[in-house]
DNA sequence: GTGAAAGCGCTAACAT
DNA sequence: ATGTTAGCGCTTTCAC
């Protein structure tokens, strides 16, 4: 008994190179797999860790779960997941759940808890959220760097020769909002064009508010000759606006976007926009928390990811003329034509 | 010990109120929660069950996830996912896993293996195939009805006063390309209108195909008024393929999509489309399995969820034109600005 | 290098 | 209606 759990679990304990080939063998005859229920009881370890996501139909989440599920695998962790539906609630029971069912850590995706002390106390271990969307800025996150994002956007039209660039921001009270707008104004300074407020306006993530922002600028006594949009949303409504008034997007008004989803590469033209680095938040703060829990690390400041910029044809400056983007989650459908064992039905 | 166990794991034992209460009184003055690890070790019952998704990518399987999610919540159960990337050994390496951690059952969106014994060998478990793919007449399976989408759709154009209509399938091999093909002709055949296989072409799922198919049927001697694509991709390849031909969508070519993607609302003209019944195949299978786990109810027949049709404005006949939809996910958006505790960062 | 025995926290069987 | 005891399957002392 003993020596068959230090046979299979590869304790650093010594053990006879002959012994432990027997076991091995013995256990692959017998089809044994160890009970790790049992193991867990006794080690106080589940290799499991819990996980709080907003709700998966956002278009983010599920690339950051799997960004988080890469790295999880890598250390032959399992998660389970929760949707709160963005309900404190929701949430508090979330986390009594996962310490009752002994997890030894978890993660707290766009949660609207905002105290880390709150979770502590009620699941006792350590924990790392990700994609905060208001309070990003506290010690254990990980989250987008939005300023650089509005960076990115905006100085790629300034290099496109754009001297008059229209901002609409999402809602106020957002850290999105707060720092994509922070990354506009960075970048005018940068290149000496005075801000004019005339040409910020407020939306609500929605596509109509961008489309109405959108008339309103056009209709400005100096209309913007290129617009950045704070989401694609926007953007989208931004670029219909355009084109009911006769214009050309991106020949006569240039649209950024921010976000990058699915809709951005199907659209004519195709949204250039910057890209939420979802995956990369999710392992970053899978690797964060797997280190806390073994006891390496404290818990940093925020760790801001940065985006990058995604060309497509929506503010020119590429050569390539609208294309037939693959479906994001097509790598999958190339191999589904030619799994092994589907054949026709 | 053993009258607190009783008290609060609610068994049928007889007990006495007066001595419920106390002991509920003093575990609450105590922050007990029971350690479910112990308890399952015990019981032999976990409360959880595994998933092995194919791809959260997939615009599908968050939904279904979210249906599963919904009912297992309703009966205590978690879930632990893990991803198969379509690959066979991944599949069988996850079902494993769940075996070692004493899952209760297991549910397979998407799953690439063909046989529920193999399944039932490497678990010992009950089990449910989601979404299947290809053998989706399998008993256990739970699966959209693609025959009575694919009638939905034509039946819609045939209405709409439509008899030349064009399909664009999908790749040979998949269930779904075999049933909405005998939907299609069955609606033909309803309406006695005769088949013509020079209106039937066959894509890969990808925008360009529909593109390529589109143009090939309107440069036909007499070309189709409609078209019926197969996914709401093929869709628009057929729609962009239609209007860089000068033809308006839906006055001079009908398009009918399937899916209902998101990007079908986005797009203009927005695609009329029949929506996939994630949530509902999500739902119907996670109910399934909890029966077979209970022991009540029996393996059934494969169980066909019907989808319906969403009118847009690629097949006209809906008097409203193209409106801005609110992102689906946005339900939570609303909630979020409103969030108890999510004022200014 | 190997084995014997205890015990993780719970519940089920068996007294009382 | 309550208490006593054993044991779920594993790992970990501790002895040999």
């Amino acid at each position: 008994m003993t020596t068959a759990s230090r046979a299979l679990s590869n304790a650093d304990h010594p053990i006879a190179e002959e012994t432990r080939q027997a076991v091995l063998d013995a256990a692959r005859e017998l089809g044994y797999r160890p009970n790790l229920v049992a193991r867990s009881l006794r080690t106080d370890r589940t290799l499991t860790i819990g996980i709080v996501v907003e709700n998966l139909l956002s278009p983010f989440n599920p690339l950051i779960m799997q960004g988080i599920q890469d790295v999880l695998d890598k250390h032959n962790y399992l998660s389970i997941t929760i949707n709160s539906y963005w309900d404190p609630d929701t949430e508090i029971a979330a986390i009594q759940t996962f310490r009752a069912r002994q997890i030894d850590g978890i993660l707290l995706v766009e949660s609207c808890i905002r105290s880390s002390d709150e979770v502590f106390r009620l699941a006792g271990v350590p924990h790392v959220f990700v994609h905060r969307l208001f309070d990003s800025l506290a010690s254990g996150s990980v989250v987008p760097d939005d300023r650089q994002g509005g960076r990115l956007a905006v100085h790629h039209l300034i290099g496109l020769g754009h001297r008059r660039i229209g901002f609409i921001n999402g809602p106020e009270g957002w850290d999105a909002s707060a720092n994509r707008l922070r990354g506009y104004r960075d970048e005018l300074t940068a290149a000496a064009i005075p801000f004019d407020d005339q040409l910020v306006l407020v939306g609500d993530w929605e596509v109509r508010s961008g489309y109405d922002a959108a008339r309103t600028l056009i209709s400005c006594d100096t209309r913007p000759t290129a617009v950045f949009a704070a989401n694609d949303l926007m953007a989208l409504g931004a670029i219909y606006a355009a084109q009911e008034a006769g214009l050309d997007v991106p020949g006569d008004l240039a649209v950024v976007g921010y976000d990058d989803r699915d809709m951005a590469g199907f659209v004519r033209p195709g949204i250039t926009t910057v890209q939420m680095p979802c995956q990369e938040m999710g392992r970053r703060s899978a690797q964060l928390l797997v280190e806390l829990i073994d006891g390496h690390g404290d818990r940093p400041a925020p760790i801001l990811i940065p985006g990058k910029l995604v060309v497509r044809q929506s503010c020119g400056g590429s050569n390539e003329p609208w294309d037939f983007e693959p479906e994001r989650a097509s790598f999958t459908r190339v191999r589904r034509r030619s799994c092994p064992d589907s054949g026709q039905a």
